[in-house]
RNA sequence: GCCCCGGUGGCGGAAUCGGCAGACGCGCCGGACUUAAAAUCCGGUUCCCCAAAAGGGAGUGCGGGUUCGAAUCCCGCCCGGGGCACCA
C-alpha cells in the first residue's frame, strides 16, 4: 500500500467532519443529579478574528475537557460571544453598517475559526449576549435587583472616558486612565446614574475568598486588596454653623484612634456637604475658586499622592473633645468624598499626608507616639511616624503601648459617644450605567407622576432605526423609543436611555450555558444544580478585580434568590499567562509585523531591522502571529501542540518559530511512524517487550498526573516525545509495542487531536480517540529488578551502584563498599532504598 | 513606597516529599544519505582545568546559615516581572 504523507489540512478536515456527524460533543439534557465536570473559558468579544491569546487560552481548555471526557466524565465546555460592545457601535458610526448585523457577520467568521482550531465545543449551547433572547435577561436580574434594592440611582461624581464618551466603573479606571485607552485620562463628571450594591456584600466576597483553594493566592490576594477591607473609628467632632450658630457635627473615620491627641486640624473633602455652612462668611469668595480649581483636576491628578497637597482654610474651628481643644477647620484635595466619612482627621505628627499639608500650611505637629528609646520634637520632624511606640502627650494614656491605647481610646469613644467602632471597605458599588447604545437597555422610565417605573413588558428591544453620530448616545434621540406611556399611571414617560455595562453580561453567562435556550426562565435552578459550580475556569488575569469579582457578587445574590446551588461559581481558576513576543522595527516604517522581517531587513524598504525586547503581542507594536497563518501552513495540531509545550500555561509564552517547527516535526514523526509501522514485520513477542511496557505505563503515570493535578502540559509533551523516541527504535511489531503506539495516540489526543485520530484509525481502529476511555496504569508493569543508586561520600557523589530497589541496607553498603574500593566501617549510613546512600567515613 | 511572584546551560524550560541538577524541545557542532542543498536519520552539546582517554574541579542571582545531603528550607542583599498606590 503506499506511503501517505502528513498533510494537516487534509487529515484535519477528514476528522472533523467525523465528529460533526456523529455529533460526539453534545452533552445532552442536564439532570439535577448530575455530575457534569464543567469546563469554562472566558468567552471572546467576536472581533471576527481569533488572536494567539485566545488560541492559547482555548487550546488549554480543550485538552483539559479532552482530558476528563476519557476519564469517564460528562462535561459541559461550552462557548458563546460577549458581543456588546463599542467596536460595533464605532463600525455603524464610521461604516454604517447596523451593529446587529456587522456583530453576527463577526460571529460566524470567529465560530468558523474555533472550529478550524478543532476546539470541542457543544455548539447547541452557544449563544450571544447581543441578542434579545439573552439580554432580556439582563433586564429581569436588573429589577429583581430593583426590588432588593440592589440596584439604585445616584447622582455621583463619575469616570468619564472622553474615548468612549460613557462613564466607567471604579474597576475600569487604571492608573487614572481608561482599561480600553490607557492613554486617555478619565475625567470627572457629576452625573446621575445606576449603580448595583456591590458593598453590600464586600464582607462575603472577602471572606468567601479562604475557601477558594483552587484559586491562585495572587488572585486572591489582588481582591482581597480591592475589596480593601480596614477597622477603624468613626468619630464626632462638634463644630458650629458660620452663619446661625448652631452645632454641627463633623464625622471622620481613623484607622489611627490611637492619635487622636495628636490632631491639630480637620480636613473635608471639598465636596462635603456641610461645606457651605461651615465656611465663613468672608471666606466663601475664596473657597468657590478653591472648588473650581479642584473640579479642574483630572482624577489621576487628584489622586496623585506626589503632588503637593491644595487647601484652603474654612475661618472656623471644631473641638477635639478628648482635649476640648479648639482646632481649624481646612477644605482639601486630598480628602475624598467617596472613601470613608468625606472627613479626615488630622495628625501630622503620625500621617505623612497631614505631614506634608501641616508643613505646607505652617501648622503645629504634634507628637503623641514615641519610637522606643527615642523622643519625638514637633518642629524638628522631617517626615511622619506612622510606626509603634509608647503614647504621650495623651491624658490618661501616657506611658501606653499604641496598639494598646488604640483599643482604650475607641473604648473610651464609645462610652462618652463620641464616636463607634466602624468597618470600611475600599470596594465601591459598581456603576452600570453606560451612554452607549450597543448594550442592554436598562428597563426602567420615568412618569413624572411615578417617578422611576420598572419597565413591564421584557425584553425592552434595542430598536434598530437611530441614528448614529459621533456625537453620544443614539438611544436619546431615537424619539419612539424614548416615548412611552406609564404602565402604572397610563400617563407620558421617558424610557431611560442609558444601557448596562458588558460585564452585566459577563456575570452570568456560565449559567445560561446550562439552559440555553429556556424561554421563560434565565435558566432553571434544577439544570443549573446538575452543573454548577464550575469545575475549571481558564483565562486571563487580567479580568481578576473586574470580571471575577462581579461574578462571583452576581452569583452569590442568585444564591440568597435561591437560583444556584452554591455561593461561589468557579471552584477552580487557571489563570494563562499572555503570549509575547520581541518587537521588530525599522527607520522607515516604525514597528513592522514579523513577517516584514527578512533576515534583517525591512521588506518594503530593505532598511535595517531592530530587534527590540519581548513584550506582550499587540496590534499597536505589530509583534502578533496570526493564528490563520499558523494553521495553513501547520495545521491545528503543530499550534495546539507548540502553545502548550513552549510554556507551563501560568507563565509567559514567547513564541517561536523554530519552536512551532519542532512540535511540527513531532507530530510528523509520529505519522511516518504509523506509516512505517505497518510495513515492519510482526511478532508475538520479543525481548524488549518488558522495557518497552515500562516505558508505556511511565508515560501512562506522568501525562496523568501532568494533566490532572497540574496542567503542565508542557511535561506532558516532553513524556510522550520520550515514548516516541523509544518507539523509533522499535523494528519488529509486537503487542507490547502496539500498546505504546495506542497509549502515545490516546494519551496525546487532548493536545492533538485530528493527528491521533487519523493514526488511530491507519492502525485499523474504527472507534473515536473521543469516545475511548484513558489508558489505565499496570503498576506492574513499572516494577523493576534493578536500579541505580547513586553512592554519596559526605554528600558528595562518587559511585553508582545496580541493586535490587528494595534491598536491604548491609547489602547496600557492600555494594557501595566494592564499588569504591574500601574497606572500612563507615560511621554512619543514610539509605532511602531505591533513591540514595550516603556514606560518613 | 507597600504587597505578591520569580531569578537554573546559548534559548524555552525540567527536577513531584530536602536525595544523581540541566528531562524534553529549540539552537549549535559532527556524521550518514545526496552531484549539491533542503528535508530526514544517527551521535554530541552546563562551564572550567589537566587530558589521547579514564578522571578531577566548579556550578541553580549574590552573601551567610540549618542539614549526612539544599535549585528546593531559614536570614540578609541584588535584579526582573506583576498588582496597588493621597483609601484617612
Amino acid at each position: 500500500m503506499m506511503e501517505r504523507k502528513y498533510e494537516p489540512a487534509v487529515v484535519e478536515a477528514g476528522v472533523q467532519q467525523r465528529w460533526k456527524k456523529e455529533k460526539v460533543f453534545e452533552l445532552g439534557p442536564i439532570q439535577p443529579e448530575d455530575e457534569i465536570y464543567y469546563c469554562l473559558e472566558m468567552f471572546p468579544y467576536p472581533s471576527g478574528k481569533l488572536h494567539m491569546g485566545h488560541v492559547r487560552n482555548y487550546a488549554i481548555g480543550d485538552a483539559v475537557a479532552r482530558f476528563q471526557r476519557m476519564r469517564g466524565r460528562r462535561v459541559l465546555y461550552p462557548m458563546g460571544f460577549d458581543a456588546f460592545g463599542l467596536p460595533a457601535e464605532n463600525a455603524a458610526i464610521q461604516g454604517g453598517v447596523p451593529p446587529q448585523e456587522w456583530t453576527e457577520a463577526r460571529i460566524e467568521e470567529m465560530t468558523a475559526q474555533l472550529v478550524r482550531m478543532g476546539f470541542s465545543y457543544d455548539w447547541t449551547r452557544t449563544f450571544a449576549t447581543c441578542r434579545p433572547e439573552y439580554y432580556r435577561w439582563n433586564q429581569y436580574f436588573f429589577l429583581k435587583f430593583l426590588e432588593r434594592g440592589l440596584a439604585y440611582r445616584k447622582a455621583a461624581p463619575v469616570n468619564w472616558c472622553p474615548e468612549c464618551r460613557t462613564v466607567l466603573a471604579n474597576e475600569q479606571v487604571h492608573e487614572g486612565c481608561c482599561w480600553r485607552h490607557e492613554e486617555t485620562p478619565v475625567e470627572r463628571r457629576d452625573l446621575t446614574q445606576w449603580f448595583f450594591r456591590t458593598t453590600a456584600y464586600a464582607e462575603r466576597l472577602l471572606a468567601n475568598l479562604d475557601s477558594l483553594e483552587g484559586w491562585p493566592d495572587h488572585v486572591k490576594e489582588m481582591q482581597r486588596h480591592w475589596i480593601g477591607r480596614s477597622e477603624g473609628v468613626t468619630l464626632r467632632f462638634p463644630s458650629r454653623d458660620a452663619t446661625t450658630g448652631e452645632e454641627i457635627v463633623i464625622e471622620t473615620y481613623t484607622t489611627r484612634p490611637d492619635t487622636v491627641y495628636g490632631i491639630t486640624y480637620l480636613v473635608l473633602a471639598p465636596e462635603h456637604p456641610l461645606v457651605d455652612r461651615l465656611v465663613a462668611s468672608e471666606q466663601k469668595e475664596g473657597l468657590k475658586s478653591f472648588r473650581a480649581e479642584v473640579a479642574r483636576q483630572t482624577l489621576t491628578e487628584r489622586t496623585d499622592g506626589t503632588r503637593e497637597k491644595k487647601g484652603y482654610a474654612l475661618g472656623n474651628t471644631f473641638t477635639n473633645p478628648f482635649t476640648g481643644e479648639e482646632c481649624p477647620l481646612f477644605v482639601a484635595d486630598y480628602a475624598l468624598m467617596d472613601y470613608g466619612t468625606g472627613a479626615v482627621m488630622a495628625v501630622p505628627a503620625h500621617d505623612q499626608r497631614d505631614f506634608e499639608f501641616a508643613r505646607a500650611h505652617g501648622l503645629p505637629v504634634r507628637p503623641v507616639i514615641h519610637p522606643p528609646g527615642k523622643r519625638l520634637i514637633g518642629a524638628e520632624m522631617t517626615e511622619a511616624y506612622e510606626d509603634d511606640g509608647i503614647m504621650a502627650n495623651s491624658g490618661d494614656f501616657n506611658g501606653w503601648e499604641n496598639r494598646r491605647a488604640w483599643e482604650g481610646i475607641a473604648d473610651l469613644a464609645e462610652e462618652r459617644g463620641w464616636g463607634r467602632r466602624t468597618v470600611q471597605y475600599r470596594l465601591r458599588d459598581w456603576l452600570i450605567s453606560r451612554q452607549r447604545y450597543w448594550g442592554t437597555p436598562i428597563p426602567v422610565l420615568y412618569c413624572e407622576t411615578c417617578g422611576v417605573v420598572p419597565a413591564s413588558d421584557l425584553p425592552v428591544l434595542l430598536p434598530r432605526e437611530v441614528r448614529f453620530t459621533e456625537g453620544g448616545n443614539p438611544l436619546t434621540t431615537a424619539r419612539d423609543f424614548v416615548e412611552t406611556t406609564c404602565p402604572k399611571c397610563g400617563g407620558a414617560a421617558r424610557r431611560e436611555t442609558d444601557t448596562m455595562d458588558t460585564f452585566v453580561d459577563s456575570s452570568w453567562y456560565f449559567l445560561r450555558y446550562c439552559d440555553p435556550s429556556n424561554t421563560d426562565a434565565p435558566f432553571s435552578p434544577e439544570t443549573v444544580r446538575g452543573a454548577m459550580p464550575v469545575d475549571q475556569y481558564i483565562g486571563g488575569v487580567e479580568h481578576a478585580c473586574m470580571h471575577l469579582i462581579y461574578a462571583r457578587f452576581f452569583n452569590m445574590v442568585l444564591y440568597d434568590m435561591g437560583l444556584v446551588p452554591t455561593e461561589e461559581p468557579f471552584r477552580n481558576l487557571l489563570t494563562q499567562g499572555m503570549v509575547s513576543l520581541e518587537t521588530y522595527s525599522c527607520p522607515e516604517h516604525g514597528f513592522i509585523y514579523p513577517a516584514e522581517n527578512e533576515d534583517g531587513r525591512c521588506q518594503k524598504c530593505g532598511s535595517k531591522v531592530t530587534v527590540g525586547r519581548v513584550e506582550k503581542m499587540s496590534k499597536s507594536k505589530k509583534n502578533t502571529i496570526d493564528p490563520g497563518e499558523i494553521i495553513e501552513r501547520y495545521g491545528a495540531d503543530t499550534a495546539r501542540t507548540f502553545i502548550l509545550f513552549a510554556a507551563p500555561p501560568e507563565n509567559e509564552l514567547i513564541w517561536s518559530s523554530q519552536g512551532v517547527e519542532g512540535a511540527w516535526r513531532f507530530l510528523r514523526r509520529i505519522y511516518d511512524l504509523v506509516e512505517r509501522w505497518r510495513e515492519y514485520e510482526t511478532a508475538d513477542s520479543d525481548d524488549q517487550d518488558k522495557e518497552i511496557r515500562r516505558k508505556t505505563h511511565d508515560t501512562i503515570r506522568r501525562v496523568t498526573r501532568d494533566i490532572e493535578e497540574r496542567f503542565q502540559f508542557n511535561t506532558a509533551i516532553a513524556a510522550l516525545m520520550e515514548l516516541v523516541n523509544r518507539l523509533q527504535a522499535v523494528t519488529i511489531v509486537t503487542p507490547a509495542a502496539m500498546e505504546g503506539m495506542e497509549v502515545l495516540l490516546k494519551c496525546l489526543s487532548p493536545i492533538a487531536p485530528h493527528l491521533c485520530q487519523d493514526r488511530w484509525e491507519r492502525l485499523g481502529k474504527t472507534t473515536l480517540l473521543v469516545k475511548e476511555s484513558w489508558p489505565e496504569l499496570d503498576e506492574k508493569a513499572l516494577e523493576v529488578e534493578e536500579v541505580e543508586v547513586p553512592v554519596q561520600v559526605k554528600g558528595k557523589l562518587r559511585a553508582r551502584i545496580r541493586i535490587a530497589p528494595d534491598a536491604p541496607e548491609p547489602e547496600a553498603v557492600a555494594a557501595a563498599a566494592a564499588a569504591l574500593g574500601i574497606t572500612e566501617e563507615p560511621k554512619r549510613v543514610i539509605y532511602r532504598p531505591g533513591r540514595i546512600l550516603n556514606l560518613i567515613l
